[in-house]
RNA sequence: GCCUCUGUAGCUCAGUAGGUAGAGCAGCGGACUGAAAAUCCGCGUGUCGUUGGUUCGAUUCCGACCGGAGGCA
């Protein structure tokens, strides 16, 4: 087992906290999981580890972006895997932290991506299956890839699915199942936060947007909008951005704002725990009603104990 | 006190011309290979307020009672 630790759960089940104590135990570095804090100016909405909470260790991949640009999976791990790789050349641990399991699971496998088709190929899919619809776009995939499209069904990975194949010369089924024969690139032990009481987990959730309220969210949001950043980037579409901006711009209000982005995380946290639950190897770190943090880190240490014998 | 309306899923409400009921939201489950905080799929048994009556059969009709809203005094 390779000397690296990832940490992984929903939403406000307290992976940054973790994360930190794990790596004052072990001597190691953070390495940020999470496809909204690589932004840079986008602290509160994304809860962000303020350097308190940091605590002096050293985090990665945080403000490694500007809000305007495209981020990517594969931009994540071009920029992580070397970040591991140097952590574990100096003899320390690397703990990945954080929720956004497509980037996690990449970068641990060391999956290879189909590259980003040139410019103007999306577009034109994109306005070919407006123009005919998506059974048209269904039909053309089932032409070229017949697993791919009896497997898929929405919009985005149906052209995705297309614009590989047009980009490459090679179907996403092919590209699919050469990357998934490779073996994975590191071997880390899996940790997973979640609560016995998901309730519990909501209302975490629900003090988390009250708070970045208090904290200013609503400022950062607007100096991201006065500095003229695009609406419909891939940063504003984050989870207590998005709902904030159409109140700011349509004259909604705050509170109301404030109720969908944490109906919205509700949402995100359980697709979060779908993702994770299928990675057989995860342990689980249930938390029980009542039950601190600190017999979390506790259960954590054990488990790092036992691996170390 | 009287009159009218109302009580059905966690919430908002539909419906059954008498044969025990269904939508949205919430909630729950799942998928996921260069947008992933994104994108998409699936899941609806609940004393039909309580209690009598009519009926082969009542959530549905009738009565009483208990909530709620409004009106008149």
């Amino acid at each position: 087992m390779d000397n690296i630790i990832c940490i992984a759960g929903p939403t406000a089940s307290g992976k940054t906290a973790l994360a930190v104590e794990l790596a004052k135990l072990t001597g190691g570095e953070v390495v940020s999981c999470d496809s909204m804090q690589v932004y840079r100016r986008m602290d509160i909405g994304t809860a962000k580890p303020t350097t308190e909470e940091m605590q002096g260790i050293p985090h990665h991949m945080l403000d490694v972006a500007e809000p305007e640009e495209d981020f990517s999976v594969s931009r994540y791990c071009a920029m992580a895997s070397p970040i591991v790789d140097d952590i574990l050349s100096r003899g320390k641990t690397a703990i990945i932290a954080g929720g956004t399991g497509l980037y996690m699971d990449s970068l641990i496998k060391g999956n290879d991506f189909a590259p980003f088709p040139s410019t103007g190929v999306r577009e034109r899919l994109e306005a070919q299956a407006d123009a005919e619809g998506m059974e048209a776009m269904q039909a053309l995939l089932q032409s070229i890839d017949p697993e791919a499209a009896a497997r898929i069904y929405d919009r985005k990975r149906l052209i995705r699915a297309l614009e590989v194949y047009y980009e490459t010369g090679e179907t996403i089924t092919e590209h699919n199942r050469k990357t998934q024969a490779i073996p994975a690139k590191y071997d880390p032990l899996w940790l997973g936060l979640d609560f016995a009481d998901r309730q519990e987990l909501y209302h975490r959730i629900d003090l988390r947007v009250d708070l970045m309220l208090q904290q200013g969210l609503v400022e950062e949001i607007q100096n991201l909008l006065n500095s003229g950043i695009p609406k419909k980037c891939t940063a504003m579409q984050a989870i207590g951005y998005k709902e904030f901006v159409a109140a700011l711009q349509e004259n909604g209000s705050i509170e109301q704002a404030a109720e969908e982005v944490k109906k919205a995380s509700r949402h995100y946290a359980k697709r979060q725990l779908t993702w994770f639950r299928r990675n057989k190897a995860l342990q689980w770190l249930i938390r029980q009603p009542g039950e601190s943090a600190e017999e979390i880190l506790m259960k954590a240490r054990q488990i790092l104990h036992e691996f170390d014998n």
